[in-house]
DNA sequence: TTGTATGCGTTATCAG
DNA sequence: CTGATAACGCATACAA
């Protein structure tokens, strides 16, 4: 692999002129950057990053920490933050904690031992004091989904408290009455406060919130719901605290023989647009991923860039998705 | 930031003790390294990856460069590629190129600058040459989903060729006899396959195979289909490209007011997990999408670890998944 | 406009 | 078992 050396070599010049081609082009006369390009080209020369970051103290590299890649709330999340971060030459380092502060934390170590110059983070459920050697070093974090207890960092999440409280408000609408909001993590910020929405318009509505609250992916969904239905607490409508907790109360009450919705209904977050396009089913408060992501990524530039000033909170509107899933037959009759 | 030096001085030791530490933590005597391991944990003392790499010549970093991370095709490859990634400590960096050949040699420059230790790319469209600088450094490459053009690398692709075929066979079975492939672009190895096995078993049945080729997203899913159907020329049935691209055809269909599949059938490559799991809708040649990831990774470890024999093709099985949308009318009645 | 010396943080090599 | 020194590839500061 050829470095600076064998370029300068090749070029007749000096490593200076080599470098500065790439740094300050402007001051090389016509004819030697010429005999620079051209050395680089025969060399197929491209400058080592890890030698370069080394003298500069920065990577141009963020780091994107997410709980499920596999979650199509997450993947937009990372189309938008992509998005961004190429336009201003940053590299994203990807790391899945599939939901475990143990992986978690391991990433956290390997982005520092990267020297990453920025953290977008959706944190696993836990104690996650870990993520403070990150925040200690001054390295720009931006809390993404979920805030973090005792972490005072920008953060962009959807409005979820309003989403859960209109989905309530909808399904009560409905008719409902007995109504229980299943899966999510207990002491995530994401699940608290789709709770909270929950909880408000239920007792607004004079009816007692049921909780359930598990993990966020399909199976936890199916366990819940076979459980409610052995102990035979099945409410009549539920409110899943994911997409993917929503499609496994779907196909746990398909396993038992329940019709959705008019055995019992069924409404969640997080969109899940590809299936929605081929079968506009469930009823969703949809989270604005996208710009979650472009958000987040133009927040960690700012800090990138210096800006140190208080931390930011932009909570982002959610939209509430009426579909067939949450319809009460009585109301479907009419 | 502190370095390995104020960790020596913490610990009153020299530099090398504290890298030993690391590496070779049994030569060290147990108070030694116990010394070197407070000082370590008062100072949150992290070693500097690049200032390593630069020494090692390695950096535990793998390339991933997809062409669409929103697709759950391709999530489900990361997935699976991170999974195994993580397993030995490797590390990735995510590059989505949008489909577009730019962003790809983008891309490539910048992992070669950052010497990553080897790459996994579904490539884009059109003349990837540029790969070329990649695989002439002696970074080892595989191959995912898309064979490329002059690249002797290792491959991990579904065999899309008997999915295509199959997919074609079972609506031919069905009765259909005008069958069109749309979608896709000319020139890319997982389009041609799939046509190839589409040809052949039309051509087999004695029909005349039509292909309209277009992109991957359901954007080029709606426009044929439109098209198709302003020129009059809608078949009776549609083998789609991909996923993205079956779903803007049934968006398209839908806003044309006809059904699917009582008025024309419908077929693609790629399930859609989460949607067949809502509404087992689409029929589909489903391709092994986290083994291809888990594959990609291994055959990639092997290489990194020195493996230096003749390139492998992993083709692995696809599976025909009929649903709805492909069964025939009449078929139906029966 | 171009070149020289020096250092970024770490480890290989060789001594002790 | 531990330490001194040089070197990895590049860019900054200063000269020429």
């Amino acid at each position: 692999m050829s470095t600076i050396l064998d370029v300068a070599q090749q070029a007749g010049v000096s490593a200076m002129t080599v470098s500065r081609y790439f740094n300050q082009p402007e001051r090389l006369a016509p004819a030697t950057y010429e005999r620079v390009r051209t050395a680089i080209e025969q060399l197929q020369y491209v400058p080592n990053a890890a030698a370069r970051s080394l003298i500069s103290g920065r990577t141009k590299t963020v780091a994107l920490i997410l709980t499920d890649i596999t979650n199509p709330f997450y993947t937009t999340i990372v189309r938008g933050v992509e998005d961004i971060a190429q336009q201003h030459d940053y590299t994203l380092i990807l790391g899945n904690t599939d939901e475990k502060l143990e992986k978690e934390r391991c990433y956290i170590d390997i982005m520092i031992s990267r020297r990453v110059d920025g953290v977008i983070i959706a944190s696993a459920p836990g104690n996650n004091h870990y993520l403070q050697r990150v925040f200690r070093r001054g390295i720009p974090v931006v809390l993404i989904d979920r805030t973090v207890k005792d972490i005072d960092a920008d953060v962009v999440r959807g409005d979820i408290y309003t989403g859960g409280k209109r989905l309530t408000e909808h399904l009560v609408n409905q008719g409902f009455q007995d109504i229980a909001l299943i899966g999510g993590f207990t002491g995530v910020s994401s699940l608290e406060e789709r709770q909270a929405g929950f909880r408000f318009a239920m007792e607004a509505a004079g009816l007692t919130p049921k909780v359930h609250p598990g993990r966020t992916d399909q199976l936890s969904g199916e366990e819940i719901t076979e459980r409610l239905w052995k102990e035979g607490k099945l409410p009549e409508a539920i409110v899943a605290a994911n997409n993917h907790v929503a499609v496994g109360a779907l196909v746990a009450l398909r396993r038992l023989g329940l019709r959705v919705p008019e055995d019992i209904a069924l409404a969640t977050f997080d969109d899940i647009e590809s299936a929605a396009a081929i079968y506009p089913f469930l009823t969703v408060a949809a989270q604005p991923a996208y710009d979650m992501g472009t958000q987040a990524m133009e927040l960690l530039l700012d800090r990138m860039q210096g800006y140190a000033g208080p931390s930011r909170n932009r909570l982002l509107p959610t939209e509430l998705i009426i579909r067939r899933s949450s319809i009460a037959p009585t109301v479907v009759a009419h």
